[in-house]
DNA sequence: CTGAAAGCGCTAACAA
DNA sequence: TTGTTAGCGCTTTCAG
């Protein structure tokens, strides 16, 4: 049926083609000191003609720890969250570590207990989880407290390390812009969280310092599609002169819609996006948006669990990474 | 310095808890028949008292197979490749696999070597490589045959089963369809492959086939950027009516370029995309492109690699997922 | 500097 | 139906 199963070399099979015993090998393997230059040589001989990889999952049973770290996410593929991946892998590939991704795909109880439990069946060294939403800050509560982690993100959880983007200052600067530019007031499209997220605190925040009306929140989903509907909404309300989108996506669903509907961007409304895609610099218009660098989100993520598992020194508080506004052509002055 | 590791409880605390063997605890664990159903709840109970994970460690490293399938790319960012990683990973938490990446960051020798070195020290059940570009494609040579496989993308690599998307199709239909509306010849923007891409021989072919002009294609990546750069240079050439771009970000790009430069898309030229991007639709002009399934084509080459790993059944030739165009505003016919 | 022995947690024979 | 015995490939004492 199936072919019989071949083995891999062993270090058994390169001590004794090398002559030596296979601790030796295991101590040249792992560029230990105490071994003779011509031994180690002799040795290193035998790994290359033999084709030798050492085998991690041996190396993690004995040792209690792996050199896997998982990220847990409920989603890898918008923008920002595939490239915080990228910056993860980027600096665990650094490390010598290896990425494990495990995606949360549904709320459901016994589904996250599953993936959790998947999760801590294998030899990890530590866990990245995105706590953005409530999804993966649950699954981080479930997670026994021995296992290092970093919640990436949103609010965190479980009063692990956290890193984020500065994604307050970011809706700071974005509602203080258009405010300058002379609006009376700004409206929100954001999907909506379970726990007030960076942009909606300060989005709210600044309004309110300026004194000026605050709207309640318009609910999308982060699909272009859910912009352009709640762009045709709000293309009816001329009272509505500026919009501050969730991210560029639903910007950009929002500026097609109002045009579409025979208003003008910005001349009638300003919008504003969140992100600053690549693709946020040549729509028509291009968007005003916060630009983020996720990549170094991500590295600075496992740099963090990475001191976590070498020295275990849990930092003080969050780390938070800049943000800033970037200025282009979807938002102006209203018409007066 | 470091806390001292603590064990987790392991089928010896179960057997204990339970009063039966450890043995018998693995037979529960494995969901073999053989056990008496009160034993059966006995050592459940213990399970869930304990908090008892089995170590896939451990038993990957008995039976000589892990539960981790790897993916192997140059790129898991953009849209296409983070579906496409969306898409195994869904198949691959529903079958009760792991999913690992590795990026090929480096077409450095050694870099590569150092990649497929760690992916091998890993209990690995397979791996899915991203085969459109040359990277991954050497890569899939290093690994020794044995190692279940599938390729994705391109041409494939090392006689491995092959998935891919049909390109080819996708882009003799965009072609055609600028023909049909009268176009005299196409341009292609595309990012030069070492293999011909089957978007450019789709281009190619048709073009042969309708017997016009065959122009040189226009090197570019897959940044927006580079389509503006493009774009700009498209723009002076006034007998340019319709260029074929990449993807739907180079097609974002040059229109935006073409527009820049007092161009009017499709009205002076059209531009056609590919992917299918969820923003295709809400661009100003929306553009015609080519959809494609990433998320499925993650599943089906995860399938195809499950088919492999459980019953060895080697497909025949490569399995192609269709495509199909999509015609939206930034294409027309030619002035005249 | 090198070797011998033990055991990480588990599965797979085989025995009872 | 359950228990016994090996041993997967490796690191870690401890001897030499």
């Amino acid at each position: 049926m199936s072919t019989p199963r071949i083995r891999q070399p062993s270090m058994r099979d390169v001590a004794r083609a090398s002559g030596v015993s296979y601790q030796t090998v295991s101590r040249v393997i792992n560029d230990q000191e105490r071994v003779h230059p011509e031994t180690r040589a002799r040795v290193l001989a035998a790994v290359d003609a033999l084709g030798y990889h050492p085998n991690s999952a041996a190396r993690a049973l004995v040792t209690g720890r792996g050199s896997t770290v998982a990220v847990v996410a409920s989603n890898t593929s918008l923008y920002g969250y595939a490239r915080t991946l990228e910056g993860i892998e980027d600096a665990a590939f650094a490390a010598g570590y290896t990425v494990n991704i495990t995606v949360l795909r549904s709320p459901d109880q016994s589904d996250r207990a599953d993936a959790v439990e998947r999760l801590l069946s294998q030899p990890l060294a530590g866990l990245i989880a995105f706590t953005h939403d409530d999804l993966a800050r649950s699954a981080v509560e479930d997670v026994p407290s021995r296992m290092p982690a970093v919640t990436v993100f949103g609010t965190g959880a479980g009063g692990r390390a956290h890193i984020l983007l500065d994604e307050e200052g970011g809706a700071r600067a974005a509602i203080r812009h258009l405010l300058d530019l002379g609006h009376r007031t700004i409206h929100h499209a954001g999907v909506p969280p379970l726990l007030p997220s960076g942009r909606l605190l300060g989005w709210r925040a600044t309004l309110e310092e300026a004194g000026v009306p605050r709207p309640e929140p318009i609910p999308v989903t982060w699909e272009p599609r859910s912009g352009y509907e709640v762009g045709s909404a709000i293309a009816r309300q001329h009272d509505i002169t500026a919009v501050f989108a969730g991210n560029d996506d639903i910007a950009t669903g929002i500026v097609r819609a109002l045009i579409d509907s025979g208003r003008d961007v910005p001349g009638d409304v300003s919008v504003i996006g969140f992100d600053d895609t690549p693709l946020a610099a040549y729509t028509r218009p291009s968007l005003t948006t916060v630009s983020q660098d996720f990549v170094e989100l991500g590295r600075r993520a496992f740099d963090l669990l990475h001191g976590l598992i070498e020295q275990d020194d849990q930092p003080a508080g969050p780390t938070v990474l800049p943000t800033h506004l970037v200025t282009r052509e979807s938002t102006g002055p209203p018409r007066r």
